[in-house]
DNA sequence: CCTACCGATCGGTAGG
DNA sequence: CCTACCGATCGGTAGG
């Protein structure tokens, strides 16, 4: 049987917190956020809801962070299997459009690190510095993959990676705007459309 | 003092509210945006503020409405004497440019649209509809210059005029991100080669 | 365009 | 993790 532990009962607790949070951060925005939805949708009074995190920035903090390890697991782990070069960066890139086009379960509202990036972007702090550092965290990865498919021969020699994963951005910004403003069934197929442009010209 | 206003009076007031709404939506959103510090940024009484509009939401329609005649302003107009093709095209884009990257004064956080756009693409009603409208718009009338230049013979005649115009859009996103959020100093010129790679490809 | 006010909700605290 | 509560602020209204 297993053993009644508080300890662990709290932690399952703050992690419920947290995906609703997620959720909810996905459609409202990290901003929109607010401590009585969240304890009204889960049955916690606020103070039980606050007392896992202290203050709202705590638990703003806390929501990115379990969204980063979503993203992790949904966009980088699946393609690490993969070999590097080109194969491997086009597996990133499918995986993007996946999480961006059928991760509605855990992202309602879209991808959490776009509406954050816009709506911290002219307030400066601990968010907006989380917020920056993950975007570069991504992109420095994402330029190390470029580079690797540059180095196997399979991009050209003079290929600029930040430039490619600047582009890579866009891309994906303009995605999740069709998927999500635009509804726009085309969506997708744009977005491969434009990769294809973007990535594999001089590979042929 | 002047509870009676003249028309006149009133008008400019009215305008006074909107041009100080699109500022602070630009920096804290639509949603934001508060009556309480609008009226305290410009020395009215909260209800002094409401009466001209009636709702939040007609105020936020209002400010959208303006901020759209603002970007209609500086990246249409001065198109529209360049002569119909690849260099009035050009003259759009390069306008996008400077009204994203300069146009500070007006927009201290960046892009209104994008902004609107990620706060309200989970939130149905008629602020989400007329964000979603405008960018139709715009989609619409890139879409045409577009289609002018592959008639003048200055791009392909295979072009995909929505195509470009999905891959301009994600351009865009990508320079408002660079420059709000990440303040990357090449974010100009990362836009100027993504627009080269994009435009004129086959015009030489 | 003002004062005065409304109920609702915000983030957060005290104490158990 | 709860109840009970805090001051502040929200959008909005009544009446002048």
């Amino acid at each position: 049987m297993s053993p009644r532990s508080t300890v662990a009962e709290a932690r399952r607790t703050r992690a419920r917190i947290i995906d609703r949070s997620v959720a909810l951060a996905s459609v409202d925005g990290l901003e929109g956020l607010t401590i009585g939805r969240l304890a009204g949708d889960l049955g916690l009074s606020k103070a039980g809801v606050l007392g896992h995190f202290g203050t709202k920035e705590a638990l703003q903090l806390a929501t990115l962070e379990r969204a980063s390890a979503l993203f992790t697991a949904l966009v980088w782990d699946p393609a690490s299997a993969v070999e590097p070069g080109l194969r491997r960066l086009r597996a990133v890139c499918q995986n993007w459009i996946d999480y961006l086009d059928h991760a509605r379960e855990v992202f309602p509202g879209g991808c959490l690190f776009t509406t954050a990036s816009v709506e911290f972007d002219a307030h400066d702090g601990p968010v907006r510095r989380n917020v920056a550092r993950l975007l570069m965290v991504w992109r420095r990865r994402l330029a190390g993959e470029v580079r690797l498919a540059v180095e196997a021969g399979e991009l050209p020699a003079d290929t600029d990676p930040e430039q490619v994963v600047h582009e890579l951005t866009g891309i994906y910004l303009a995605l999740n705007q069709a998927l999500q403003l635009l509804r726009d069934p085309l969506a997708a197929t744009r977005t491969r459309r434009a990769l294809d442009r973007l990535l594999p010209v001089l590979a042929r």
